[in-house]
DNA sequence: TCTGGGGTCCTAGGACCC
DNA sequence: TCTGGGGTCCTAGGACCC
């Protein structure tokens, strides 16, 4: 199979993505063990941590504070979104110069088909090897890059390229590959997966392919489908370029649970005008807005609204989620760890209601708001109710109580 | 050890319709 | 008067990923 016809799957990700740009930022962090998510004491877990912090035993998902036991000499640093947001917008950007289906998997990891550029790059190892330098030198930051006839097979060559290598799986290679690893590899397996497979004696890729197919569809469903298939390095899924999101969710974890009504509702308010903010920014109007609660024992329940008009404005949203969020919180006797809100089912733009006349007026207002937040950060513009969650803030501040979130004065 | 925040996808059960 | 079956929509919740 010549190179031109031959599917050719490029996957590349961000080492320690946070970590590493906190140690760009501040180079005396260079060689330390790293952990980005919070500091010690507070609520939270590990969202990255730099390979010096996993030797040991330190890994993304960890409670900040079992991390802080197992190496107390960690730099714990809270991390800012915006700067690795827009460190991830220079990497999608230096990736498109390379084709442009680009499929953003997260903030730091992309798929990249090349199949269509077969006539601008004579060799596809060395236009991944290529890019992978490129990335390097461009943005300062170590990256994994797999290669291979698919996503599956290119996603766990790049775990086996890690950290910072490049791996390949040729045609005709992918069965000796695959055989020796570990389930943990395949994504998709997770805890739960992964105890009912060990308890079946199966540990590896190779005793997957002893089950068979209506075992795996009968255990996991349609997951049952994908781990017979994927196992073997079976994988038919385009890459895709998506232009609209699925769902926009924010939501806060108060450092102490919170019992009080009024301050809950503000909160509330809070996350509706940076989630419509989200909206605006994308031009996306959402038919479902739902609302979560996570109570002090750690049960989650959450109330979601279908609306046959789309909606984007502060007003709209916040006042649906009220009358979701109220009954949810007062028929509960327990009080709250955790709000949020989350926008989904959306569409570009918002259709025109015969019955409902379209709010020039809102949608100026936000959109006014909007710009001067661009400019002059989040907390330049408060709502009333927001501005009741500050004295609260600043007041409790030094003492690390109730929100963890500074970004009230961002 | 005491459990983040932002996402995607799947499933089960009830309502409703024909 | 005690009753089917299939399809679709909607809600709630859960597994999983980074």
């Amino acid at each position: 199979m010549n190179a031109r016809s031959r599917r050719f799957i490029v996957h590349i990700d961000i080492d320690a993505f946070f970590a590493a740009v906190e140690t760009l930022l501040d180079p005396t962090l260079k060689g330390k063990p790293v952990v980005v998510g919070g500091l010690p004491h507070e609520r939270g877990v590990a969202s990255t941590c730099s390979y010096e912090a996993r030797r040991f035993g330190v890994h993304s998902g960890m409670p900040l504070a079992k991390a802080h036991e197992l190496c107390p000499q960690a730099v714990f640093v809270r991390g800012n979104h915006q700067v690795y947001q827009s460190f991830s917008e220079a990497f999608f950007r230096l990736l498109r110069e390379y084709t442009p289906d680009v499929e953003e998997a997260s903030l730091d990891e992309a798929y990249l088909d090349l199949s269509r550029c077969g006539h601008l790059y004579p060799s596809f190892s060395r236009a991944a090897r290529g890019l992978k330098a490129r990335i390097e030198r461009d943005l300062g930051l170590a990256v994994s890059v797999g290669a291979g006839p698919n996503k599956i097979l290119a996603k766990l060559a790049t775990k086996k390229a890690k950290p910072g290598g490049y791996f390949e799986v040729e045609p005709g290679g992918e069965e000796e590959f695959l055989r020796g690893l570990d389930i943990e590899a395949l994504p998709g397996i997770g805890p739960k997966s992964q105890v009912i497979l060990r308890l079946l004696n199966v540990h590896r890729l190779g005793d997957l392919w002893g089950l068979p197919r209506a075992s795996l569809r009968a255990l996991f469903g349609l997951e049952g489908e994908d781990l017979y298939l994927q196992s073997r390095g079976i994988d038919a899924r385009p890459v895709v370029t998506r232009v609209t999101p699925k769902s926009v969710s924010r939501e806060t974890t108060f450092l102490r649970d919170i019992w009080d009504t009024r301050l809950l509702l503000a909160h509330l308010a809070y996350l509706c005008d940076r989630l419509t903010l989200a909206l605006r920014q994308g031009c996306l109007y959402a038919h479902i807005i739902e609302v979560k609660a996570r109570y002090s024992d750690f049960r989650t329940e959450a109330r979601r609204r279908l609306m046959i008009t789309p909606r984007q404005e502060m007003g709209d949203v916040f006042r649906i989620a009220r009358e979701l969020f109220l009954p949810l919180f007062e028929g509960s006797r327990l009080s709250l760890r955790l709000v949020g809100v989350k926008a989904s089912d959306l569409v570009r733009s918002r259709p025109r209601s015969l019955f409902e006349p379209y709010s020039e007026r809102g949608e100026r207002l936000g959109a006014a708001v909007g710009e001067v937040r661009d400019k002059y950060g989040f907390g330049s513009l408060l709502t009333a109710r927001e501005r009741m969650l500050e004295p609260l803030y600043s007041l409790e501040k030094e003492r690390g109580f109730v929100l963890k979130t500074a970004s009230l004065t961002r």
